[in-house]
DNA sequence: TATGAATGAGAGTTCATTCAT
DNA sequence: GATGAATGAACTCTCATTCAT
C-alpha cells in the first residue's frame, strides 16, 4: 500500500491455493523449459519486490522478457506461478552446504543452539521470501491451511525429541511435549519474523544465545554430562 | 482469495496508513455522528467478514444504510476508515469488566499466569479483528512499523516487570530482560493466533497452563516464598 | 462473419440464458430509468445491426452515449441486456392497432387467411429482430430451450382450433390436431423467415395466399356454408 | 453459450465463407493427404460437439494429432475447414445404401410418403451436423446465401414434380407449384428441425404419417387409380 | 515440412472516486 | 448534506496466427 507507487490498483483473482490440482505438464522443448524457468525466476523477482498482491502478471512477463499472453502457456494463475515460485524456493532450501548441525554431538544444548542458529540463518538468507510467504498466509485461507498441515511435521519432531529428552531424564518430566513442541518453535519462527521482516536491530548472535536460553530453561534442560 | 467469490477482483489506491496525517474533524451534528458511527460499525462488519482487501466501500455504506458517495463525507478512503474501527475496538478493549489481574497478588507465576489467560481471553473475544490486523499488518509496511512502535511499549513494561524479578533475586540474572520480554510475549502472541486463527484444537486451560508453565521456566522464576 | 468487417474478433462470455436468475431491480431515480432505457435502445440497434456475437458492450454503450463501465449499474452480461431487449420488442409487438382479425367473423377460411397475414406483417415489420432471435436460439441451447417452450402454447392454442374444426364437421377428422398445429405453424414460420430473412422476392399477398391455400387444404376446411 | 465452459472466449477472424475462392491444392505426398483427412474428421467431431464458434483451432489439431502450427499447411482457416467437412459431409450422404425410394413406384402418395422418410432418416443420421448448419447459417450471412441457393435447386425439382401431377390432373390446378414446393419443403425441414435438434419427442413414423397426409392433402393428390 | 512457443490485439469487468441533482 | 449514477483507469485472459528452429 503505502509501498506501492500513487494510485496503484491490485487486482486479485481468485484462482485459488486450494490445492496442486491438474498439475500441468512441462514444456518439452528446451526453449519452453528455458521461457518457464524465466517466467518462475522473474515471478520470484517481482513477488519478493511488490509483494503478492502488488505483482501484476505484466511485470513478470515483462522481467521475464516475453509478452503477456505467453503467460498462459505457463501457468493459468498468479496463484499457480506463486506456487511454482514456492517450489523452487523450497527445492533451493533444501541444498544446505552440509550442515553443521551434524558436528554437533549429543549435547541437548548445543543441538538446540545449533538447530537456532541454522533456522535463523536460513531465515535471514531468505527473508523477502519468508515475508512473502506470511503475506500470502495472511490473504489465503487455504493457503494458510496448507503451511499449517506442513508446519505439523515440522512440531511432531520436536515433540519427540523433547519426549526422548524427558525419558532421559534431561528435559522437565511434567511438560506437554506437543504443546511445548509448538510454542517454543513458534517463539523461535516469531522472533525471526521480528527480525527481518520487521526490522528489530538484533545480532543473530544475541537471538541464538537469547532464545536457546529460554529454550533450555523452558524445557528445564540439565547441561549433558559428558 | 479462497474465501471471496469467483474472479472477484479488487481496487486499490493507496491512500496510505502512513499515519493519522490531517486528522479529519468530527461531524458537528448529532446524525452526522451518528451516521459515521453506523459507518464504523458497519466497516468492522465488513472487514472481519471479508478481509481488508475484499471489502469494498460500497459493501461497507451499504451495511451502514447509507449512499456510496456518503462514505466520502466521513472518510477519504478505505484505510482512513480502517484506522476507524482500529481506534473503536481498541477503546472497546479498553474497557475490560474489572479485570480480575489485580486481585492475583504479589505472586510472580500466578501473575503471569493471570496475565497470559487474560491476554488468550481477549484474543478470542476479538479474533476476527486479530486476523484483520495480522493481515494488513502483512500487506501495509506502514501500518506493520505502527504497530511494531506500539509493541514496543509493551514489550518495554514486561522487560522492567523481569527486571524486577531479577532485582529481586525470583528471576535468572543472567537472562536479557529486553529479549526475553520480546520473545516470551511474541511466543504468547504467535499461540494465540495458532489457537484462534489457524484453528488449532487447544483448550485455553491447556494453552494457559503450558504457555505460563513455559514462561516460567524460561525465566527461572522461582515460586513465591509467601 | 464475413458481414463483420475484416479482422474482427468477437468475444462470447457464457453468462447464460438459462432463466430469469435474480432479476435486477430498476434503477431508482429518473436519470436512472432513463439511462437504462437508452442503453436498451441502443442494445436492440447495435444487436439488430451487429448481430448479438458480434455486438460489443462497449458499441453499445457508446450508441448510448455513456462510457463503459456504465453498463453495468444496469446489467450483469450481453446476454441479460439481450432478455431486456427482448423484453421490450415483444411488449411493443404486443400493442397492435386493433387487429382487423376480430372482423373476420366465422368463416374458418376468413380466419386462416387473416391469422397468417398478421404473422407475415408482424414479422415483417421486426424482420432484423427476427433474424436476430434466429441467431441466438442457433448459438444458445438454453434460449433455444425457452423458446421453445412459449412456442408450445402457441401450438396448443392453435390444436384447439382445429379439434373444433374437427368437431364442427369442418375439418378433416383423421387428422392428428397437435402435430398439424406444430407443423402448419412451422410452415408459415419457415416461410416468413426465407421471406424476410433469406430475401426470397415474393409479396405478401402471394405467400399468404398460398399459405392459407395449403393451410387450408391440408386440413381439409371447407367453406363456410354462410 | 450455455453448453460452453465459464467464461469462455471465442475469438474470429472472418476468413468468411464467401465462396470456395482459391481452391487450394491437394497435399501430394499420401502422409499430406492422410493428415489432411485425420484433420477434417477431427474438425467435424470439434464442431458437432462444441459448435463452430465455440471450436478452437487448437482443438481441432489435437483431436487429429498434429501440432497448431500445421493447421495452416492444409487450411487457412476455422471457415475454410469447415467447408471441407461440409463436403465431406454431404459426399458421405449421397452413398446411400440403394434407396428404396425407386422400389416404390408411381404412387404419388407412396412417393411422397418415401422421400418423407427418407429426408427425416437422412436428418436424423446427421443430426449433430444439421444442427452445425443451422448454427453457421444463422451466423454468417454468405453461407445462409449459399445455402438458399442450392436448396433453389431442391426445390424446382419438387415444383416439377407437383406440375406434372397438376398435369395428370392429380394435384389441384389452382396451386402455384413453386410456392407450394418452397412452403411444403419448408415445412417438412422445420419439422424434422423440431424434432432432432429441438427435441420434441414424436416417433419418424408419427412424423411421417402426419406430413405425408398434411402434403397430399394441401396439394390435393388424389390416390392413384392402379 | 512439422513443431510448438510467442505474439498481440482486443474484450470484458471491477470499483474507488467524482459530481450533478 | 445526501444521493446514486457515471466515470475511467487498470487488469486479466483468450486464441488465431506467425515464425524460428
Amino acid at each position: 500500500m503505502s509501498s506501492s507507487p500513487e494510485n496503484a490498483t491490485r487486482h486479485r483473482r481468485s484462482a485459488g491455493f486450494a490445492g496442486p490440482a491438474t498439475e500441468r505438464e512441462l514444456p518439452t522443448t528446451p526453449r519452453g523449459l528455458r521461457t518457464r524457468a524465466n517466467l518462475i525466476d522473474a515471478a520470484r523477482v517481482v513477488f519478493e519486490r511488490d509483494g503478492f498482491l502488488d505483482a501484476r502478471l505484466v511485470d513478470i512477463t515483462t522481467e521475464a522478457g516475453i509478452s503477456a499472453g505467453s503467460f498462459y502457456t505457463y501457468f493459468d494463475s498468479k496463484e499457480e506461478i506463486f506456487s511454482a515460485v514456492q517450489a523452487e524456493v523450497e527445492e533451493e532450501m533444501l541444498h544446505p552446504d552440509v550442515r553443521a548441525v551434524d558436528a554437533v554431538g549429543d549435547d541437548p544444548i548445543a543441538q538446540v543452539r545449533a538447530a537456532n542458529r541454522a533456522y535463523l540463518e536460513s531465515y535471514e538468507r531468505y527473508a523477502p521470501f519468508m515475508r512473502l510467504l506470511e503475506q500470502v498466509a495472511s490473504i489465503d485461507e487455504d493457503f494458510r491451511e496448507q503451511r499449517r498441515k506442513r508446519g505439523e511435521a515440522f512440531v511432531q519432531r520436536n515433540a519427540r525429541s523433547i519426549k526422548q529428552l524427558q525419558d532421559r531424564g534431561v528435559a522437565g518430566a511434567d511438560i506437554d511435549p506437543q504443546l511445548a513442541s509448538y510454542f517454543l518453535s513458534g517463539m523461535v519462527a516469531r522472533a525471526a519474523y521480528s527480525r527481518f521482516v520487521l526490522g528489530e536491530d538484533w545480532t543473530i548472535d544475541q537471538m541464538v544465545d537469547s532464545l536457546t536460553q529460554l529454550w533450555v530453561n523452558a524445557l528445564q534442560i540439565s547441561p549433558s554430562a559428558d
